[in-house]
DNA sequence: CTGAAAGCGCTTACAG
DNA sequence: CTGAAAGCGCTTACAG
């Protein structure tokens, strides 16, 4: 409603209104400007300045400069979030959660590195040049973890095998990963193929060894060569998996369980072009249940990871602990399940 | 290589390395530092304490802070880019052009708005404290822009109509609704329906528009009532083809076309459920040619639009802004071009 | 309750 | 080529 008031004031070459140009306009001190406009007034401003102030805040339309709050306050409200890779719908989802949960007191500054690449220890400590308030790594190294030692709030999200040194949400991938090798068990499968992601982060070796040791016990085997990787990638991983069909067919493999629903999409269409009956001749499944694999066809049985929960728990959890809270579980948990749909339909 | 080094340097409870500590480690002033630092050292500082400071610098582990930095010159070096919605896959690619473009010297700030929703005027306001080197503003909304005018480098991504006043990176929308058109009537097509995004973006307005141009002038209609909006949503795109439906096949529609590959796989997913044979009894057409449109089943028929390229380009023009250049073209304008699958197969 | 003043870390005329 | 000093805009003890 106030549109127009915001186009007036913010004028062309209309100079940054500033802490001291308030105080002036309400006579009092830019002290006193900051305590107004920061909220802290309580038993530290009388009701009559406060009320001068924030009229001077409105005429003149004042917003508090970040920098230099930052730079007095020794943080900033930024939020880094490092991620190895956006153009994964997943992490469209968890990024949502983190909006969801951050609101509008922190900025959410987005890391990107290259699909399947690290970032650098030069990126890490420009990253730190921005004096986050906090920090949230998605999928991190080790060796990068290390890197950003004690220096602040810091969640990690999908990080499984860090003990407890860092707070961290994980997903149960492998309560999920178990009820898959039920599935396929329980369809009658015995030898699988498994194509996997190759960015090097510890969720895509939880997803295969969960998989592999539950296969197991089931009595089902991934024999030798029935293992490939690509990049999250639709087709990078239909190539992986045209070239390895023939000796996979030669070896009896009945099924095809990839890394991510991205990895199974690449299946998919290879098999479509190469003639290949999902899922009389092969059944395929993914790991994260992408808004597509319900709309593929067939549909895609996925493991379903709760993408938007594991941003706004970290999200959660990143607030506490910039508010200097303790966390009463630095640990947390998220359940996944299995979606079946048609890709392994019984036959 | 040097990771166990700054695994050192940034042991626990180490206390930042300012300007003023490398000054004295090095024996010179912040000033001699700070031009080194920036690489400003040309006829401004001796090869040798250059090259003392630089040694200080690395021994000390120094890197700028951003925050002191920023408030100094005024500006941050963070470039802000405002999208309406980061869950469609095609801003996820927009976005990797634009990181790509801008390389390590720009921070990209994502202001994510949820689905449909435009930033407020407290959005924006908070934005512009801070202090961004420059702004990207993808399928802006003309007030918005009013409230951001002549604060700095300002580039529009998907901006059609806003004329020359600010520079944009445009995409042909234009020419793919004219051939989508041009395919469908060689099809034998006479009436077709029109499923609309509704994030009150001009791009969906003229996407719909060239259409519908382009279609009357084949010899095609949209009649009254054939025409639905949703959010970029696939459910909800779903639920509105499911309600149309009946009354469009009573109209005797023979192709429904989407703005969004998303919303056409909502109707793909609501035709399969309905046992609506596509495209025998209905020919479906998206925009923007996600990487899953390749994959639906059918292939799903789309207008392409080169995301990556629109963010690089958009960021190119920006650092040119920022650098004080002047841009030659301040408006470009990308090809867009049609892909024809499965959906709208000739029957 | 209030304001003068110091300080956050850097950059940039300015004087030398 | 070099350094002392001012200044960016804010916050926060501190003294009153």
């Amino acid at each position: 409603m106030d549109s127009t008031d915001l186009q007036r004031t913010t004028a062309p070459m209309r100079r940054r209104v500033t802490a001291a140009m308030v105080a002036e306009h309400a006579g009092v001190s830019t002290a006193t400007v900051s305590l107004v406009a920061n909220g802290k007034t309580h038993g530290r401003v009388s009701a009559a300045n406060e009320a001068k102030v924030l009229d001077s805040i409105r005429k003149l339309g004042y917003v508090i400069d970040e920098i230099g709050s930052s730079l007095s306050r020794g943080v900033s409200s930024t939020v880094i979030m490092v991620a190895p890779d956006i153009s994964n719908p997943f992490f469209a989802k968890v990024i949502a959660g983190v909006r969801s949960a951050l609101g509008s007191n922190y900025q959410l500054l987005l890391s990107v590195t290259d699909a399947g690449q690290l970032p650098s220890a030069a990126d890490t400590r420009r990253l730190l040049g921005l004096r986050p308030a906090g920090l949230l790594v998605d999928a991190p190294d080790p060796s990068f973890l290390e890197a950003l030692s004690a220096t602040g709030p810091l969640v990690l999200l999908d990080a499984p095998g860090f003990g407890e040194d860092v707070p961290a949400v994980n997903l149960d991938v492998a309560q999920g990963a178990r009820d898959l090798a039920a599935h396929l068990a329980a369809a009658g499968h015995t030898k699988v193929a498994y194509l996997d992601g190759i960015t090097g982060t510890t969720t895509f070796e939880l997803r295969r060894t969960a998989f592999l040791k539950a296969a197991t016990a089931l009595g089902m085997s991934v024999p030798d060569g029935a293992e490939a990787a690509t990049t999250i990638d639709v087709g990078l991983a239909a190539d992986a998996f045209a070239e390895a069909w023939p000796e996979w067919k030669k070896a009896g493999i009945t099924a095809v369980v990839c890394a991510t629903d991205t990895h199974a999409y690449g299946v998919l269409q290879e098999a479509r072009v190469a003639g290949i009956s999902i899922p009389g001749e092969l059944a395929v499944t993914g790991f994260d249940d992408l808004p597509y694999s319900a709309n593929s066809n067939p549909g895609l049985t996925s493991v379903n990871l709760p993408a938007e929960l594991l941003g706004r728990r970290a999200a959660e959890q990143l607030l506490k602990l910039i508010n200097g809270e303790d966390l009463e579980t630095p640990l947390l948990t998220l359940d996944s399940s299995l979606m079946v749909r048609g890709s392994t339909a019984q036959a």
